[in-house]
RNA sequence: CGGGGCGUAGCGCAGUCUGGUAGCGCGCUUGGUUCGGGACCAAGAAGUCGGAGGUUCGAAUCCUCUCGCCCCGACCA
């Protein structure tokens, strides 16, 4: 493509409402414009990435057996009815009505239109397993959207289903996906860890999460330094303590092992006590009210703990799990945020359960449950008989690794990009997605769903590959593969060398973007290091009279000098050869789910 | 949905408090000088001041309503 031809419109600036690195470059570099919230037009170079993560997509998803199809944006409601999501999915979901009112949606995904299409041909057996997927525009009404594609109301997502006699094989469908997915964001150039996710309502016993390690990432992860286990913090498993978690300290109030209650007026968070008591806020324990399924509930974590909801709601058994307001608290236990304590009394029948690390804590510090007091001195074991003890606090950076207990966790933000689910019989079951097996029983399907957000890919990668002067596109997914600036335009010579290498280039199959404005050098070097294409020529009178062309790497500081001679044979090779640095990383081995 | 902020030329912003001919930078057009990391000079084009209603001799500015966008939080996968 010829720049001076072409719809690509840079920004020095860049806009008031882009905030996260992705978002500011794509909108300066020319890649997309917002047309609402969270909705984008995708410009000629913005296109061309997409179109490229989606044919990574296609390839690998195709080798691991699956069929591409297409289904509906436009959604009838009777299909989300029979799956009972008419009712459950909120606001989040659009709904409009056509001119007859009969009522439809906008799939923000596809299970029941999938469930209909393989439910209708297909009902034996022999028919299985099936793997179908599409790649689509999909719509959520996010209450926020934001971050430019990290978190748009629409985009673009690859959406796969499998069907299978059982659960043995969907699991092995499963597998088959974790697998690709693995050789696509490799194949991306992306660094990214498949962490357990949280199976949630859905109840499955298996799900993946593939996060693409960034600081702007929305999702806190933790990741083990010795082995292969890395998860959402939700989902960490925290190894048991080998010892308890708050110990007598050395002096004070920190020292003291005999229960008294001191006075600590209006210090209400943990911060302000451990200050005002001169304890580090080890010392402390926090007491939370939580209200679980209508009951309210005492839960304890150590004072620079964080309270993870859903381990809590996992110890309970609960169904819906939420931190009380001021007022149910004051009417559980009798007395304000700030104040409570586990150790009586307590005004209503409340539960009260701790973090396993505060099984045999001494020398605590807690609410005292009366207002502007707090106890120390507090011994677990002797001061709380009815207390229980489960996992409740998030796992953190530098705690033990649970699963090969010798490694440590290392904390990472993620960005979200893949996850894959296995469904079980949710959504074939009540849509009688059944088949017939080999001893004629009719049996529902085992599902699996896969997604991939191809446009947050786009996003996530630029999020990893940037620096100061914009973004350094990993080959397979950028938008040409080779840039060449002509920096004289008005010199016959140059403009005679730029044109051969570009005819020669792309006679070789190279994608190149040449730039044949004429501007001025400085221009042309900010707006390709903007773009990103990942090998830079630079066709200049100044080397061109010795023979010579520079080329750079987008991500190297200096260029280096090569022949006119045989520059294009030079370059072809080049781009292969970092194509296959890409392919040879999917093809190395990579852990597996278990 | 709660809290906060912002809508003025394609982009970034000033002007609004204290009403009186709509401005600056970038970009764009034309001419000239330049030409290896976003040049300089000169001349230009371009805005229903988000929209509607009101107050006023007069509204970007004051009042009411409304639409849109961004941020923080809660929510969801």
């Amino acid at each position: 493509m010829r720049l001076s031809a072409a719809f690509l419109p840079t920004l020095k600036e860049s806009p008031a409402d882009a905030q996260v690195v992705s978002h500011v470059l794509l909108a300066r570099g020319g890649y997309i414009r917002q047309v609402a919230a969270g909705v984008y037009n995708f410009l000629p170079l913005g296109w061309r990435v997409v179109r490229k993560i989606e044919e990574i997509v296609r390839q690998e998803m195709d080798r691991a057996g699956a069929q591409e199809v297409l289904m509906p944006a436009a959604v009838p409601a009777k299909l989300w009815q029979e799956s009972g999501r008419w009712e459950q999915y909120g606001p989040e979901l659009l709904r409009f009505k056509d001119r007859k009112g009969a009522e439809f949606c906008i799939g923000p995904t596809h299970e029941e239109v999938i469930v209909e299409m393989v439910r209708r041909d297909t009902s034996s057996y022999r028919d299985l397993p099936l793997n179908l997927y599409q790649i689509q525009a999909k719509f959520r009404d996010e209450m926020r959207p934001r971050a430019g594609l990290m978190r748009g109301r629409e985009f673009i997502m690859k959406d796969a289903y499998s069907f299978d006699v059982s659960d043995e094989r969907a699991l092995a469908a499963y597998d088959a996906m974790y697998a690709a997915y693995a050789r696509i964001f490799r194949r991306c150039g992306l660094d990214f860890r498949a962490v357990e996710a949280d199976t949630g309502a859905i109840g499955g016993s298996r799900s993946h999460e593939f996060q693409v390690l960034a600081e702007s990432g929305e999702d806190a992860i933790v990741a083990c330094d010795r082995c292969t286990y890395a998860a959402n913090v939700e989902q960490a498993e925290v190894a048991a303590p080998t010892a308890p978690g708050i110990v007598p300290g050395a002096a004070g109030h920190a020292a003291t092992t005999e229960r008294a209650q001191v006075a600590t007026p209006g210090k209400k968070s943990i911060e302000d006590v451990a200050a005002f008591l001169g304890v580090p806020q080890t010392q402390l324990i926090k007491a939370l009210v939580y209200m679980a399924d209508g009951k309210p509930v005492l839960a304890l974590v150590r004072g620079d703990r964080g309270l993870n909801e859903v381990a809590l709601k996992k110890a309970l058994g609960a169904k819906h799990v939420y931190l009380a307001r001021d007022v149910e608290v004051v009417d559980a236990i009798g007395v304000a945020p700030g104040f409570v304590g586990p150790v009586g009394p307590l005004r209503g029948e409340v539960a009260v359960w701790a973090d396993a690390e505060l099984r045999g804590a001494r020398g605590a510090v807690c609410g005292a449950n009366a207002a502007d007091a707090h106890l120390v001195g507090v011994d677990v074991e002797r001061d709380l008989p009815g207390v229980r003890f489960a996992p409740l606090r998030f796992a953190e950076p530098g705690d033990r690794c649970p699963r090969c207990g010798e490694g440590t966790y290392r904390g990472f933000k993620g960005i979200e990009v893949g996850h894959v689910f296995f469904l079980g019989t949710k959504y074939s079951a009540p849509m009688q997605c059944d088949f017939v097996d080999e001893q004629g029983a009719t049996k529902p399907m085992v599902m699996g769903c896969y997604g991939i957000g191809i446009t947050r890919v786009a996003a996530a990668a630029i999020e990893q590959n940037h620096d100061a002067g914009g973004i350094c596109w990993p080959i397979s997914i950028a938008p040409y593969e080779v840039e060449i600036v002509a920096l004289q335009a008005g010199d016959v010579a140059v403009m005679a060398a730029a044109q051969a290498l570009y005819d020669g280039l792309r006679a070789r199959g190279v994608e190149v973007l040449f730039d044949d404005r004429d501007e001025r050098p400085g221009a042309k070097f900010k707006d390709a290091d903007l773009i990103g294409v990942p090998l830079r020529v630079a066709v200049g009178a100044r080397s061109l009279k010795d023979g010579k062309l520079e080329l750079k790497a987008r991500r190297d500081a200096q260029p280096t000098l090569i022949a006119v001679d045989g520059a294009v044979e030079l370059l072809a090779a080049r781009v292969a050869e970092e194509h296959q640095k890409l392919r040879d990383a999917a093809d190395a081995p990579w852990g597996s789910p278990s």
